[in-house]
DNA sequence: CATCATACCTGTTCGC
DNA sequence: TGCGAACAGGTATGAT
């Protein structure tokens, strides 16, 4: 769920609460959460400052004094909130950040998929998942001719070439499916069959719906909340997820549901027609 | 190397 | 009604 738009969106609402904060304690309650050893992880961080947020595609990365950077990936239902050190715990609070003014950063993760790892400032693009990651959408680097040049050799077919994050970053299934009905390519085309013409439709829906979804803080459709608890706002544009049996605004016909690349896809049969 | 399947998790929805 | 199966999906890893 959270795709870079939610994470974008965490980013700054995790900015405004824990900037200049001081840790004085980490709690590792489920330490699989924690790549490497977790009591290392909590021992390194004591006394140390927090004095960015930054984000790479999904992943979060919370800057420290002592060179240190804290990689955070949500993967799917992943949140953080400002806590009490004193809070109940929840059943599915997992890492707390205890600060020496007496207020605590809190993870909360229902399925547990999210990580965290520390590293050394800069190291951080060595890590696994992030050293072969393709550009970012909307960065410089993401052009359109690059765009053309990376689906020139994909034989898979483009649904599963978007949600490659070694390809293009920051997408995944919910703006993958409303840039394909956008741009009106069929989700099982093979990558490398779209015309010059699609693949440039296709790049400007990505860098269109990508950044007004960031505009709107996100798409909360299950259950994504900011670090303030408050849900995103793109939800009201989605043109195709989750409205599988329903009308296409385009052209009336009736949205389908199928299988790509191992996830759930609904698309326009009508206006998504393979070619 | 490219591609694909599976594992990781738990809450919710679906089918019988 | 109850219960197990299927589904939700981002990434790491192993298989092909």
């Amino acid at each position: 769920m959270p795709e870079m738009p939610e994470v974008e969106t965490v980013r700054k609402t995790l900015s405004e609460i824990v900037l200049g904060k001081i840790i004085k304690e980490v709690k590792v309650w489920y330490p699989n959460i924690i790549i490497g050893d977790s009591e290392s992880f909590s021992d390194q961080l004591k006394e140390k400052q927090i004095i960015k947020v930054d984000r790479y595609a999904k992943f979060l990365l919370f800057r420290l004094s002592s060179n240190l950077t804290i990689v955070s990936h949500l993967r799917m239902e992943g949140k953080y909130r400002l806590a009490s050190p004193q809070d109940a715990k929840d059943k599915h609070d997992h890492v707390e950040f205890i600060f020496t003014d007496g207020t605590s950063l809190r993870y909360n993760d229902v399925r547990k998929f999210g990580r965290m790892q520390l590293v050394k400032t800069g190291t951080e693009k060595e890590r696994t998942g992030i050293k072969k990651l393709g550009p970012e959408a909307l960065s410089d680097d993401f052009t359109l001719s690059y765009f053309k040049q990376a689906l020139k050799n994909k034989k898979k077919n483009i649904k599963a070439t978007l949600l490659d994050q070694d390809v293009v970053s920051g997408l995944g299934n919910i703006y993958v499916d409303e840039t394909l009905w956008l741009s009106e390519i069929y989700p099982e085309r093979p990558a490398n069959s779209l015309t010059d013409n699609e693949i440039k439709k296709l790049y400007l829906a990505i860098n269109q719906i990508i950044s007004q979804a960031i505009k709107e803080r996100g798409t909360t459709v299950h259950t994504f909340l900011d670090a303030e608890g408050q849900t995103g706002g793109y939800q009201k544009h989605l043109k195709v997820y989750g409205r599988a049996g329903e009308k296409c605004f385009r052209c009336g016909n009736v949205l389908q549901k199928t299988r790509v690349a191992g996830r759930g896809t609904t698309f326009c049969p009508k206006c998504q027609e393979v070619k």
